[in-house]
RNA sequence: CGGGGCGUAGCGCAGCCUGGUAGCGCGCCUGCUUUGGGAGCAGGAUGUCGGAGGUUCAAAUCCUCUCGCCCCGACCA
């Protein structure tokens, strides 16, 4: 591509509505311009990198056997309405009327359409199984969108759904995706982890998320340090830290008055006690119903688990004045003695132990307080957020690390969930009908050029992996004279010919503004050609991860470059670099 | 949905408090010079001051309503 002819309209200034540098490096670097809120034109660099992406994702889901088709983006009601979820989706569905008046909902995902294609053309195990999957732009209205490509409300997604005959078949294909994924995110070029997952509100019974590493990911993770386990926090389960066997003091509770100290920091420093000795009892409605998480004070409480261990579908912390109400204290004196209505008690609460908790009343808390002796009704569970440092429950040796992570791919072994109550079922070999065992696969597509970039970039603006890139080369001709400017043009025909993708700088700009614009736009392999050392026969390649400088330089020999630098995209396609 | 902030030229911003001819930088156009890290000089074009209503002789500026956008939180494949 000629430079002098692209739509590639850079900026000098970032928008000010852009925060997080992938989407300041994609608006200025003319990748990206946004239309509304969370939703964007991809100006032709960026369609470039998400058609990279597809074309990826595309080779690794038919190596993996699934099929491609593409389900529409308006979907009648109906469809939602059988399976439940166009009453419980809530305001994130986008609805809308026909002409006829009729309800339809824009796509936000397609278990209910793609189960509608399944049944009505499978009715034997002997059809089965069955991976289908559609690259398309989908939409969800976000409460807020944010952060450009990463969280949009219109977004391009791939989504695939399996169907097998039996659970078995049904894990080997959600093996199999996994495999195809990890393949994927490391043909893009990226750091990436797979880990444990919840299964939020596409339900099922085993997940993983696919993150890719940034310091400025939204997820938080942990991943043990000897063995292979790892899990976002929000699943990351915790290993009952062992017993100190300390005993606890005979005799009742005791009051200690506690004014104004409503803090576990306040009371702490009050008390002159550590947090650890501490329990905080925290106010929930499961449901709409009171439920108490009790852990202890230097702990936090991991509401996904709460909400599983109550048998809810939502848990919300409840206000000031329900608090009031359903315990006769304010918040900040509420304590787990005593009160009407469930109690969770985290698994690193010593049951022998004793700790001070508050009172149930305003200005005081107890001390003593045992709960083998004072909980015995209360249910203990774990309930607590992982954090680093906590020992791993897969292993004896190991500790968590913390990391931070882009959500890029989900998978979900999905069992019945859909098929049962949409009735997509066949027939098995002994004569019964059942239903189908599903899964669901997805990876934001245009997520992961916002989390490409996220993890790979500096001060001068994007480094793409090769794979990712919407060029392979920068060329830059330095001036414009006669030798110069040949040089370049035949280099940009030899390269072009050999398949390597070039983006030749031909416009009448000078050098400094030719350097920092190949900065910013991030292809990873910059050539120059001036004059001071096209005299010598060399022309400069600068590789872009190695920074900003113009230091770092290799100079090559303008005979034979075409050949080394299409080897040298080859390498890094091959690498995954 | 709660809290905060912002809408003035393509982009970044000043002007608003204290009402009186709409400004700066970058970008854009023309010319000359320049040419290895976002050039210099000279000249030039570009605005329904987000929208509606109100107050006033007069509104970017004051008042009311409204729309849009951003950030924090809540929420979230």
């Amino acid at each position: 591509m000629r430079y002098s002819r692209a739509f590639i309209p850079t900026l000098r200034e970032a928008p000010a509505d852009a925060e997080v540098v992938s989407h300041v490096y994609m608006v200025r670097g003319g990748y990206l311009r946004k239309v509304a809120a969370g939703i964007y034109d991809l100006l032709p660099l960026g369609w470039r990198v998400v058609r990279k992406i597809e074309e990826i994702v595309r080779q690794e889901m038919d190596r993996a056997g699934a099929q491609e088709i593409l389900m529409p983006a308006a979907i009648p009601a109906e469809l939602w309405q059988e399976s439940g979820r166009w009453q419980k989706y809530g305001a994130e569905l986008l609805r809308f009327k026909d002409r006829k008046g009729a309800d339809f909902c824009i796509g936000p995902t397609h278990e209910e359409v793609v189960v509608d294609i399944v049944r009505r053309d499978i009715k034997s195990y002997r059809q089965l199984p069955h991976n289908l999957y559609q690259i398309q732009a989908k939409f969800r209205d976000e409460p807020r969108p944010r952060a450009g490509l990463m969280r949009g409300r219109e977004f391009i997604m791939k989504d695939a759904y399996s169907f097998d005959a039996s659970d078995d078949g049904a894990k080997a294909t959600y093996q199999a995706m996994y495999d195809a994924y990890a393949r994927i995110f490391k043909r893009c070029g990226l750091e990436f982890r797979a880990v444990e997952a919840d299964t939020g509100n596409i339900g099922g019974s085993m997940s993983h998320e696919f993150q890719v590493l940034a310091e400025t990911g939204e997820d938080a993770i942990v991943a043990c340090d000897s063995c292979n386990y790892a899990a976002n926090v929000e699943q990351a389960e915790v290993r009952r830290a062992a017993a100190s066997g300390a005993t606890a003091p005979a005799g009742a509770p005791e009051e200690l008055a506690t004014p104004g100290k409503r803090s576990i920091a306040e009371v702490t420093a009050f008390l002159g006690k550590p947090a650890t000795a501490l329990l905080k009892t925290l106010v929930y409605l499961a449901d709409g119903k009171p439920v108490a998480a009790v852990v202890r004070g230097d702990h936090e409480v991991n509401e996904i688990k709460l909400r599983k261990a109550a048998g809810a579908t939502e848990v919300v912390l409840a206000g000031e004045k329900t608090v009031a109400t359903e315990t006769g204290a304010p918040v900040g004196y509420v304590g787990p003695l005593g009160l009407k209505f469930p109690v969770f008690v985290d698994l690193d609460v010593e049951w022998g132990g004793s700790y001070v908790v508050g009172a149930g009343k305003v200005d005081a808390h107890l001390g003593g307080v045992v709960p083998a002796r004072d909980l015995a009704g209360a249910r203990q569970v774990d309930l607590r957020v992982a954090a680093a440092g906590d020992p791993c429950p897969r292993c004896s040796s190991g500790k968590f690390q913390a990391f931070k992570g882009i959500e890029v791919g989900h998978v979900f072994f999905l069992g019945t969930r859909y098929s049962a109550p949409m009735r997509c079922e066949f027939l098995d070999a002994d004569g019964q009908t059942k239903p189908m065992v599903m899964g669901c696969y997805g990876i934001g597509i245009t997520r992961i050029a916002a989390a490409a970039i996220e993890q790979n970039h500096d001060e001068g603006g994007i480094v793409w992996p090769m794979a990712l890139a919407p060029y392979h080369i920068a060329l830059l001709p330095l001036q414009k004279d006669g030798d110069v400017a040949a040089v370049a043009e035949a280099l940009y025909a030899e390269l072009t010919a050999l398949g390597v993708e070039v983006l030749l700088d031909d416009r009448d700009e000078r050098p400094g503004v030719k350097f920092k614009d190949a900065e910013l736009l991030g292809m990873p392999l910059r050539v120059a050609i001036g004059k001071k050392t096209l005299a010598e026969g060399k022309l400069e390649l600068k590789v872009r991860k190695g920074g900003a400088a113009s230091k770092d330089v290799e100079l090559l020999p303008v005979e034979g470059a075409a050949a080394a630098l299409a080897a040298r995209v080859k390498a890094a396609l091959a690498a995954g670099q």
